[in-house]
DNA sequence: ACCTGAACACCGTTCAAGT
DNA sequence: ACCTGAACACCGTTCAAGT
């Protein structure tokens, strides 16, 4: 087939078809998007850079928007148990995203500004600079950690029967896998406001 | 070639194999690792199941030992410090397996040991059975997240020059890698402790 | 500018064949 | 029991060729 008089396929179509199949599958792949959008493989690199390019793309598109919150009068810890949660909100809609975005430089505009947002409600809970970005990563630890959480399995530890009595009596309590997360998730964060309260530099 | 006198290949040698090429290349493969040790590909399933099971035996290696520490008659807080930094010990020795074993079950009884004194610990501390998972998951985050942070790009964040000024002014402080890691570990450690602490249902 | 098919270097896994 | 080579179904990426 030559050039088609409109194009067939778009950066847009390709990132809407690789979220997708993370969504279904957990994971996407050049040849089941090209069959998903009935084209060839290698045409897709007209559109996209490489591999890497697309899960950038996928973060800009999954956090935009609901990560510029008007947050700046309320007090540090509502500031920052709201901005947490949009942020949270953004990424459990799509957890199996997690491993795919671990551990790359965040440059989203979007993602940045909960960030901000979230640096400006520390330094006014008064961490001293130099704790502020280790408190960045805690917060990004128990955001994609419990979103990550929502497609663990079921079982996430199995100790023989008969040994590990404690945890035994933990496993005991009944849960569904989205009730843990989400348990885990506000446990986190209550921990995290009183933890940080509880430093010997706040001020409040 | 045929069956030799005594085998050329064994789990421990594939496990080793593979771990080695973890630690350097944040991978591995079947190919490679069957270049390493010189024999073809296809015998290396001789000795293990699948891709999961070298998974599952790196595990356990890296989990054995250190993890089964005598705590039981320290403050529960004592305690929980004393685990939870012997749990990071051994996964910061090998930061680039994090992403493999993510989101698996945990059945090796090395690492089960180090979950059970963190139960017991949590138990003592007062938190109702239900909450107690939920703290697991908290440790989990906090360990296997800031190991992940001893091999992420340097720069985690990258604000667009003249924007995002409180992420600026945090980013300024100077830090290494492995400090920038080690001082998100412990702030977290303190932030869970004191959390805890402060949450309505511990009792001391 | 945008699509195609062929090619290349990688994967994990299976299996018949050897001793 | 333990190793081999061939085969299969998957990957990501490049590139000459079409219009």
């Amino acid at each position: 087939m030559p050039r088609p008089r409109s194009p067939l396929l778009s950066a847009e179509a390709i990132v809407t078809a690789a979220l997708d199949m993370i969504d279904e599958t957990g994971n996407f792949s050049f040849p089941r998007i090209a069959r998903r959008l009935e084209v060839s493989q290698s045409s897709l690199y007209n559109h996209i850079q490489n591999r890497e390019h697309i899960i950038e793309l996928i973060r800009a598109r999954v956090f935009t928007e609901p990560l510029s919150l008007p947050v700046a009068e309320l007090p540090w810890d509502e500031a920052l148990r709201t901005v947490v949660r949009a942020y949270r909100a953004c990424i459990a809609a799509h957890p199996r995203l997690v491993p795919l975005i671990l551990a790359q430089t965040v440059q989203d505009a979007g993602a940045l500004g909960a960030y901000e947002s979230m640096a400006l409600a520390l330094e006014q809970a008064g961490l001293p600079p130099q704790r502020i970005v280790s408190a960045l990563f805690l917060i990004d630890n128990l955001v994609l950690g419990s979103a990550m959480e929502l497609t663990a399995p079921a079982v996430a530890w199995a100790p023989p029967p008969g040994a590990f009595p404690a945890l035994q009596r933990a496993l005991e309590a009944p849960h569904t896998v989205e009730g843990r997360a989400e348990a885990a998730f506000e446990l986190g964060l209550a921990v995290l406001v009183d933890g940080l309260r509880a430093q010997e530099f706040t001020q409040n």
